[in-house]
RNA sequence: GCGCUCGUAGCUCAAUGGAUAGAGCAUCUGACUACGGAUCAGAAGGUUGGGGGUUCGACUCCCUCCGAGCGCGCCA
């Protein structure tokens, strides 16, 4: 690509001129302003200490050493402000752009960096004590879309899903369903959602009026794990593995983690529990890990869980957590560190919680309580992709509002319908061309010198820059950097669609137009497959109804 | 009190250490006998919470103060 091009120009000036490059790198990057030029470096500011020399100076002896030997589509440097190069490029380099996409396809948008990496990446991973709830659909969507970004860099990606099918919120949800059952309120400290009536009464007609607590737990855990699948196929996720705690209790993985981390002296022993010495790894104190009735605690299983995922192959651990758990990162990384001798695993993506809005007033989010939003019920109003989209339109590192209203009854002010518009557009021209018998011809004989509007040209330089924002949003995990590209890749896209006519009198502009509209297309739906969201052909008529 | 995460336009949010901090919504003003108007164009809106520091250059990195959310259990 041009922008690699251009580095690699610049270090090779560097080189001629005898100044060392910056320890950070050559940067090159798009201009923000026009009269900046298609790109931009600042890289004479950054070697001028080095050089002993002004900035400006520097940047005047690379633009010579650039000219005498210019790259591609290279055609003027400007020196500008305090040393910037502003490199100015024939628009030819816009087509190839569109010739890489065509050629390319969905492969346009991927990249190697992540190559040979194998991820294993965890999320949601609610307890199997109810359905999902509303804001943890962000998790889902999040995830997903991570997952796919770290594809398309490369990786090998697991989606994993943990299920605490052990412990004590699995006792509670034990006793809730049997109060249910017998027709009396849940424990204080229960589960009283209203589902669990409706379980009680199906577990009845099922297994009849004699059931054991345990038989009814094993029955309720089972058809909750049945609803989570179900409602994670409607917005379109699915997990590799649905990993079970049990297992690791089954196979002695606890007690040998407890084993180890007691030989290599971590614990101790206190008021009748066992210590880990979690303050030893940055922890603010320590924590527990047998309480002193036997039983193991969440932290313990959990070592013995990231453990069993460095030991099935997975070279790198990613976990989803909701902020509200971001106490337990230091004893979870210091254990694991402790007790399997690596270090900086997992990486723990901190997202901030979902404020859920009805009606102008904030639903509490707890599956304790009898007021729950869940996943299920969000996709009963909206339309999956448009959950999705407003899932992923923010930093995790912002809390998010959904509000129902916005997302529901006033669904046509979402962004998924403007995007998603954009696509059915681009495929219609397609349509419309066909129904006049007009096909595209070869690329190769195609004149794209006849793209000269400006529109275009921003289409184009937008569609350059998605493979670097899609590796920017793989190595930082940010999916809402996609989902920026996209709104504004759309928006450019109307804009053009609204001044440029593509269908017209003039063969060659159509040509070329009708291969503009076909990149476009392709890179749009590969955006966003990334997301989960569909690219679809057609929308339907809003005033037809 | 301690710890983690944040603080950007009226609101919701963007911005690999780069030049004049950008979008959407809301407000105001324009453009339709259309390759789908769920569209487009324009205006207005800012001391990036305050103060120091590092740097050629700071919304971004460091320190400090103020404010917010979350956590600080032998729950998960």
């Amino acid at each position: 690509m041009i922008r690699a091009a251009l580095q690699a120009a610049l270090e090779q000036a560097l080189a001629t001129i005898g100044v060392p490059a910056p320890a950070s790198g050559v940067v090159v990057e798009p201009g923000r302003q026009r009269e900046h030029g298609e790109f931009a470096s600042p890289v004479a500011m950054q070697a001028a200490k080095a050089a002993g020399r002004p900035p400006r100076d520097v940047a005047e002896r690379l633009r010579a050493a650039l000219l005498a030997d210019p790259p591609q589509h290279l055609v003027d440097i400007d020196v500008a402000g305090p040393g910037f190069l502003n490199f100015h490029l024939a628009p030819s380099w816009l087509h190839e752009v569109l010739t890489d996409v065509v050629e390319q396809g969905e492969r346009f948008g991927t990249g190697t960096v992540l190559a040979g990496e194998r991820i294993n990446l965890e999320f949601v991973s609610a307890n199997p004590t109810g359905p999902l709830h509303a804001g943890g659909g962000r998790w889902v969507a999040v995830g997903d879309a991570i997952a796919n970004l770290l594809a398309a860099q490369g990786a090998e990606v697991h989606r994993e899903y943990y299920l605490n099918d052990a412990g004590s919120q699995l006792d509670k949800f034990r006793d809730s369903l049997m109060a249910r059952y017998e027709g009396v309120e849940p424990p204080e400290d229960g589960y009283h959602g209203a589902y669990l009536v409706e379980m009680a009464t199906q577990l009845r007609a099922e297994l009849g009026d004699a059931v054991s607590p345990a038989d009814a737990c094993e029955w309720g855990y089972r058809a909750v794990v049945r609803e989570l699948r179900t409602d994670l196929a409607r917005i379109g996720v699915e997990f590799d593995t649905w990993f079970s705690e049990r297992t690791l209790h089954e196979r002695g993985d606890v007690d040998d983690v407890l084993r180890v981390l007691a030989e290599r002296g971590f614990t101790y022993e206190h008021e009748g529990a066992t210590w880990f010495r979690s303050s030893d790894f940055g922890d603010t104190r320590d924590r527990v890990l047998i309480r002193s009735d036997g039983t193991t605690t969440y932290l313990c299983n959990d070592l013995a869980y990231h453990r069993d995922k460095l030991r099935r192959g997975w070279t790198h651990l990613i976990d989803i957590w909701g902020a509200d758990h971001h106490g337990q990162v230091k004893s979870v990384r210091g254990g694991l560190r402790a007790v399997a001798d690596v270090d900086g695993e997992p990486e723990i993506l901190l997202g901030q919680l979902v404020k859920l809005v009805r009606d102008g007033v904030e639903v509490k989010l707890s599956k304790r309580a009898g007021t729950v939003v869940t996943l299920a019920d969000i996709l009963d109003e909206v339309d999956p992709d448009a959950a999705r989209l407003t899932f992923l339109m923010q930093s995790i590192d912002t809390p998010l509002t959904f509000d129902l209203e916005v997302v529901t009854a006033q669904s046509m002010d979402n962004p998924v319908y403007y995007v998603q518009m954009a696509h059915a557009r681009m495929a219609s021209i397609g349509r419309r061309a066909r129904e006049h018998g007009v096909t595209r011809s070869p690329l190769a004989d195609v004149d794209l010198g006849r793209l000269d509007h400006e529109r275009e040209h921003d289409l184009l330089r937008a569609m350059a820059q998605y493979p670097d924002v899609v590796t920017d949003a793989a190595l930082t995990r940010a999916p809402h950097k996609i989902t920026g590209w996209v709104r504004d890749f759309a928006s450019r896209f109307h804009g053009f669609y609204h001044d440029c006519r593509v269908l017209t009198d003039d063969d060659e502009l159509t040509q070329a137009r009708l291969w503009l509209g076909e990149a476009c297309r392709i890179v749009l739906a590969d955006a966003l497959s990334l997301l989960g969201v569909h690219a679809p052909d057609e929308m339907p008529r809003l005033d037809e109804a």
